[in-house]
DNA sequence: TATATATGCAACTTATCGGTTGCACAAGCT
DNA sequence: AGCTTGTGCAACCGATAAGTTGCATATATA
């Protein structure tokens, strides 16, 4: 079952994980103390978070680190420049609409 | 159950629908057509897409033209935003760590 | 009008997902 | 050494998701 970046991302409680650890490496423990679950649920979803390499882990002493692997998102930066042209043509189709509709006005 | 965009592309399928119909507006048998999978599977798919506005609906008699909605994408460029600003002071950290290797060497 | 075609919807099945509970193990603390 | 703390893993459960089959409806076509 091997998990890729979408489906990582996909549930709300992930992406809550990934903007808490964002900024600053945090414990699962002190992770699962924001949210209205278990410490083992958050473990599950950062063990997913890790199969796919959403987040890294920093092991020091008995305790474990998790940060954010930006390296990961570009992936998903990437599958949206496909798109990203087609939306930058609609706009200048759309403006190119405007520029007509004013020139009309005048 | 109110569907949201990341669950919506976290699903290959859907995301080649995506892909199939982002140049060209197509029927539910066209898309159907590309895949190992059943017309009605296809349709429900085109259903969620349709639901969370990820696509949209041009209706010609009997048939529906189902083409991409890139606004809806923009959600996702939204999101990816909070995290792009992390990746390029990550990219400055390692570019100005490269620059200081780089006076070493002189 | 009868038939063929394009599509959506509902019911059912199987697989997977997210959560909980319980346990194991390793690292600190007294 | 014994206790506490931080963590991961496995087993189980209920909900949901994706796919299939069958049917209903609307629009073409003969």
């Amino acid at each position: 079952m091997r998990r890729d970046i979408f489906q990582a991302i996909a549930d709300p409680t992930r992406r809550a994980i990934i903007a808490l650890i964002a900024m600053q490496a945090m414990t699962p423990n002190a992770i699962a103390e924001n949210f209205n679950t278990t410490r083992q649920s958050v473990s599950k979803h950062l063990r997913i978070l890790t199969e796919c390499e959403l987040v890294k882990q920093d092991f020091q002493g008995r305790e474990i680190y998790y940060s954010l692997d930006v390296n990961k998102l570009k992936e998903l930066d990437r599958w949206l420049d496909r798109y990203r042209a087609i939306w930058e043509s609609q706009f200048n189709q759309l403006d190119s609409l405007l520029t007509k509709i004013k020139n009309k006005e005048k």
